[in-house]
DNA sequence: ACCTGAACACCGTTCAAGT
DNA sequence: ACCTGAACACCGTTCAAGT
């Protein structure tokens, strides 16, 4: 099918190939569950090849769960840097780059929270770079406080619920749980500004 | 391996069959993605005869997600039933529940949420029993917005809202992504707990 | 009507063999 | 050191054939 640059992966660079042929095929694929054949094929090399760098499928998807955090914190860091100093401004910044990481990578989102980050001590690299992605959130929660802007509390923990907001806020979405709501032009951007802000302000009447 | 107790399941509940067998399966298994042969196996059946009951795999799938909404909005009802009129109490409880029951089945939980429920046409069924779910939500919203507790607005925003946040509280939590906090005696229902207060009260200094 | 058994294409993994 | 090709066990799907 594909014939690519046919550059010569006995150089060393193969892990990286794979890792992003397998980025590729999974935001083309419409299906979770990574093809390491096809993978492979990609990538130019042999079915067998892949085993010369990662273990066995597992630590392929790891490996490409880990790019998956690694560009998602890109995003979110961007987001925040283009945000002026106020904590709130900095939250909606980032959950909207987190929703739309998710809506333009579906099902990259999917493998990245589908059950390999459970395996800790087995992948401590991918739980390394979510590690990361927390403490952006936690770096804006602390200066919130510092400033008296955002209650008092553990970081960690206030950390843990704007995560969850954003978190199953890109996911309900992805999944087409609020489509009536996100069919709607600008409804995407509209009611994850919405889920943020119920957070911050809360929903009492 | 199995040898269960054999019923003829010539008289039309092989359907209930696979499907409880897959429930068990996805339970058991540590990972997700059901196999069917095995499901037939251990429903006592070839591994050809769930065709006659399931176009495909992924039809057995959907009808195994669509158990588990309804498993998850008989936990969530029975929760609300048992606590007192307050829309915020009927949350909490709400809340505990959802975030119980992900726990408790996190492989049913990540096959619920993990790319069928987008082709809602193709499993008109699927949507259907996590609308119901939305509906429960709706109502407490609904009610606590006629008592003034909660503010005004679309019942339908404030409900995705409050979805997103049990819902990635949820996922976070089984993903083993809040673990500092989860993996102290009583932190799971603490997090949560804190999820929907923070959510309910807002993050204002 | 409902199920079986063989068959086909395909995948994950291993391993002796090539350069 | 890195990759290939054949081989093995297994899965999803189909289909002629059985009762």
């Amino acid at each position: 099918m594909d014939k690519p640059d046919k550059k010569s992966y006995h150089h060393g660079d193969l892990r990286n190939t794979l890792i992003r042929a397998g980025i590729e095929f999974i935001s083309e694929s419409g299906a979770s569950g990574i093809d390491l054949r096809k993978v492979a094929r990609r990538a130019g090399v042999s079915h067998a090849a892949p085993y010369r760098h990662f273990a066995d499928k597992k630590a392929l998807i790891a490996a490409i769960c880990e790019e998956g955090f690694n560009l998602l914190s890109a995003e979110i860091e961007q987001a925040i840097l283009m945000t002026d100093r106020s904590p709130f401004e900095q939250l909606r910044s980032m959950g909207h780059a987190y929703v739309q990481f998710a809506v333009h990578n579906p099902w990259l989102v999917r493998e990245m929270f589908s059950g390999l980050t459970i395996e800790r001590e087995a992948y401590p690299a991918l739980y390394q770079v979510s590690k990361k992605l927390f403490q952006l959130i936690e770096n804006i929660v602390a200066a919130g406080q510092r400033t008296g802007q955002m209650k008092e509390g553990s970081s960690e923990e206030l950390t843990c619920v704007i995560w969850s907001m954003m978190h199953g806020a890109a996911i309900l979405i992805i999944e087409n749980q609020m489509k009536p709501i996100t069919m709607q032009m600008g409804g995407i951007e509209h009611i994850s500004r919405v889920c943020i802000d119920s957070l911050l302000l809360g929903l009492r009447g």
